[in-house]
DNA sequence: AGGTCATATGACTGTTAGGTCACATGATTA
DNA sequence: TAATCATGTGACCTAACAGTCATATGACCT
């Protein structure tokens, strides 16, 4: 946690501080991110950012924790009543909010998709010991209520669709943000249709009669 | 590429440095991975590391070199005769060659894991550069053959079927690997069966009549 | 023996890093 | 005015790094 320092200082000072650190660890992984073209960047000594941040592990975890809370914002209209409706429609406004926060923060979900990538990096297993991965629980929920109601198939192994399921979302958004440049939300609605359709249907070609159930 | 003089070392002592190497790229990033260290379990002379190596790329190179030619090891019999076979038969045997060469070879697994991990560091662009993404091509072909074939739906996006279908690669082999610790043959085809399951029928409940054909 | 040439070697260079610390500043009290 | 105290500051510390280079070694040739 950042010290009581830095949450005293003036709001333009701390943004200055934040924003150096997004861009640094938006372009440089945890170790290559460096303090000293933080402190740069920022313009300010590099003593003050030690009255600010323990060390650099500090700053980066407030990094997270902004992201997190941010991401929060952008599910908590979708998450409100999870159990009200059908799974595959869930499903849809979940990745849709993924991909909108992924669009409107090609910096943060950076940062966040550099934490994901090195799962044997000890700042990675930190986190996740302390925010235990709440993706895979969350569709571990939502996968056995689904499965109750009759919209999922009965056979399901949970923990492993779960798994698959959450790990795609990162996917997705790569796709996305590869392949397609124009911000029309049509856009991202298009590729998170393909994907709903591919997780509901499968690929392999249906018989006549499933054919028919798509019309 | 390695200066001539490390081809002509002693077998021993190349494997020692090479060894070496894979130790410490499979535990620290690229950046992160330490020449001093390296020569220093390899118990080499670090000028003499300057005569076999360019610099610390030229070395990671040579290692991403072997890791590729060992895993066309395992899938080359699977690759032989590519369209004599079913779509589903032949992706399964690829997933299946992916996960033995994983649960065999953690340490080069997690090298190449690295590398995939950041797709905005210079060497991983290079590294793309040069052998151009062949994962995403081959399933495109793939994909293409099996539609024309009648055995995938008429109606999939290729590139974006063939994208996710790549990246699910890793997926799959990291539930594998975090979940299941007994190396018995059976559990890693029981791992692929699940996923092959997955992406044929996706995960819809199905039709009355769409049950029937599962039996 | 003398000469040549690939290779071996480790002290050294220049740079950067994260983090510390003695001291400076300036606002707030008494 | 004097004392206190949170905060500001940058020179400085130790450690590590990638990469270099002058010199040594020793196998092979003449």
């Amino acid at each position: 946690m950042p010290k009581p320092t830095f949450k005293n200082l003036p709001e333009d000072k701390r943004d200055k501080i934040e924003q150096a650190a997004i861009a640094e660890f938006t372009a440089y992984s945890f170790d290559q991110a460096s303090i000293n073209r933080i402190v740069d960047t920022a313009e300010i000594p590099k003593g003050s950012f030690y009255q600010y941040f323990n060390d650099k592990k500090d700053l980066y975890k407030h990094l997270l924790d902004l992201i997190v809370m941010k991401k929060m914002d952008y599910m908590s209209p979708v998450m409100a009543n999870p159990m009200s409706v059908d799974f595959f429609i869930l499903l849809r406004e979940i990745y849709l909010s993924g991909l909108r926060f992924a669009v409107d923060n090609p910096d943060l979900q950076q940062i966040g998709r550099r934490l994901l990538a090195d799962r044997n990096h000890p700042v990675f297993v930190e986190f996740m010991q302390e925010n235990l991965n709440k993706s895979d629980e969350i569709f571990h929920v939502l996968i056995s209520k689904g499965i109750e109601r009759g919209e999922l198939r009965a056979d399901l192994d949970i923990k492993f669709t779960a798994h698959i399921i959450s790990s795609l979302n990162t996917a997705v958004a790569d796709y996305y943000q590869q392949n397609i440049k124009v911000e029309i939300d049509e856009e991202y609605m298009l590729t998170v249709d393909k994907f709903i359709d591919f997780l509901r249907n499968g690929i392999g070609r249906a018989t006549d009669e499933q054919e028919d159930r798509k019309l």
